[in-house]
DNA sequence: TTGAAAGCGGTACCAA
DNA sequence: TTGGTACCGCTTTCAA
């Protein structure tokens, strides 16, 4: 348990009768010190194992390095994934990953968010909740840098990386309706940018198609890391009220798909020959749930990747003139629970 | 996008006509200064909205007031569990989390742990995938504070907290032999301690009850995200290819499990009453699969408080005599694939 | 009860 | 190409 004390510049600088100035050049590369010299004190810092502080870098130049992430869930594996995708494109880069959780909490995200500030997180990665721009704006404002992933947030300028969320709506629609639904229905999520834009998606390809605008079924907002599929299960049974049933299901995703597969079920109907069923998010057991789920995969490790790579892009950029956005290409993966015609295209 | 300069101490004792130093103490509510002087400290502190550097903290007093967390994957739903109990139980106290990911790879885990330390985080949390007990022992010598959860590491003492594993592998058995099963199967996870000791409860719970030492499937180790439901189909193919085929199969994990009850299924067998299955982990979708999977519950979220809880209070007390250890209960969580009986006791 | 001064371990500016 | 020096913002020690 001797705790030995860390090398510092300062203890290199000494041992080659350089000054710490010296060492501190070598050590960023810098072209003004000769390669000789900077040749031994590399090998030392090798030899020593010299591991730079990081707080007296940050207090000196003002970065730590950094990034701060606050997600509404961890146990949502979409963010789960994203962080995956944030760690791998940032650590390589020698950047660490600061996370908190806002367990869709409005207030608790702007605290939360605060903290990694006070931090002085180098850029934050953000899957807000927030109802209204000024939180997101004040930030801005301080000039922080920040890049919001998944939801947008109505009149907000901002940094965004999401997925293409009507796109994600077009294409479940297209795919209920290649599979010969013709009355398909939407259970939509709570009043967000990506709930919004899903059944924008499907409303589009409903009319465009000439099918009859089915009754959207409003499943209320969820919070918190359960919920959805309770409600999934309320408002398939709703949808099974109707005079007419709907013969293919898009739900907003995964979880409220489950719940709506249970409620199939256990009226006694069959999927995906009586209902067809699309959720979205492409979650990691979809394919052995009771009737494997056709999912819209949102490929959220990729949003992860570019979001990190904005944000570092960012801070080095200093100054941005104008916000950008970006959005993550996303693939139907086809299971069973839509697979009218027998025929299973993909099945990752 | 006026970057206006933070807030510091500085600031306020001019603001105040104090000196810094006075304004530092009121802040960490020490008792050598006037109850007056500390009022109207903190009333402007809160009127600035005052936010500390943690860089020159740190700087001053080495402390980082972060924890960094090293887990081999954070899609596996335990883990991103565990990032949940952790980051719950340190935020209310002012501790950041810092996550690292070693993806199952050794030399990985060795340099993201050395990369947390770098960054002088104030105690490390390690799901290590370690075989051998150099490398945190080595950590552990330099005087940094760690916790591993989980699993341990043969040959080394140090602070842990898991579940426990021998009583996950007897309750999960003789619900199996309570479910009347009588030939009953064990797959088994890699060689790992977790793994391992829910092997051992198994066998010791089988000869306790004067049953057959049946044939024990091994899954070869498992690396990655993937891979763990190939292995437990793979498995049970061999366990249907044995002459007397076993009645009851319990399965290191969930995945392992549900791969399992694949090949079953395929096999034209059913589930329960051919063959029950309970799996480990509880996972959040173990209910909605094919057959609503009997799971025992490794109580994750307390996992990571524990943990959390430990390595804060390390922190705190400088030098610990010895290392702790500390056992969270598992609780059987019943479902479909083994309720044989008719009788489902519980359903989360 | 208060404050001056000396760090903590780097980086940046300017002079040599 | 090098090094002296002055910070960065906070804490700690010691003296007033």
């Amino acid at each position: 348990m001797t705790r030995r004390p860390p090398v510092r510049l300062k203890d290199i600088a000494k041992d080659l009768n350089l000054s710490v100035v010296t060492v501190s050049r070598a050590l960023q590369n810098r072209r003004d010190i000769s390669d000789e010299t900077r040749e031994r004190v590399l090998a030392r810092i090798r030899e020593l194992d010299y591991q730079p502080n990081f707080a007296a870098r940050t207090l000196a130049t003002g970065r730590t390095f950094s990034i701060g992430l606050v997600v509404p869930s961890f146990l949502h594996p979409f963010f789960a994934e994203v962080a995956k995708g944030i760690v791998e494109t940032i650590r390589p880069r020698g950047y660490g990953l600061l996370i908190a959780c806002s367990n869709e909490d409005v207030e608790l995200e702007k605290r939360e968010t605060e903290h990694l500030l006070a931090r002085q997180v180098d850029a934050l990665i953000l899957a807000s909740v927030q109802q209204s721009p000024e939180f997101i704006q004040e930030i801005q404002s301080r000039g922080s840098i920040c890049v919001l992933i998944d939801r947008t947030i109505p009149g907000l300028r901002a940094n965004h990386v999401g997925t293409d969320d009507r796109e994600i709506g077009r294409i479940a629609t297209l795919h209920l309706f290649d599979q010969g639904c013709r009355r398909i229905a939407h259970i939509r999520g709570p009043e967000v940018s990506t709930a919004l834009g899903r059944m924008a998606g499907y409303r589009e390809t409903l009319s465009g198609l000439g099918l009859p605008g089915l009754h959207e079924m409003v499943a209320p907002v969820v919070t918190g890391d359960s919920g959805a599929e309770e409600c999934g299960h309320r408002a398939m049974l709703e949808l099974l009220r109707l005079r007419l049933r709907p013969d293919g299901v898009f739900a907003f995703n995964d979880a409220v798909a489950v719940g709506a597969m249970r409620a199939i079920l256990e009226a006694g109907l069959r999927i995906p020959n009586d209902i067809a069923v699309v959720g979205c998010g492409n979650g990691r057991w979809d394919h052995i749930l009771r009737v494997p789920l056709s999912s819209i995969d949102q490929c959220a490790a990729k949003i992860g990747e570019l979001a990190a790579k904005m944000a570092m892009k960012l801070v080095v950029e200093e100054a941005s003139p104008s916000f950008r956005d970006s959005l993550v290409p996303v693939k139907l993966v086809m299971r069973e629970s839509s697979a009218r015609l027998g025929v299973v295209s993909s099945c990752a």
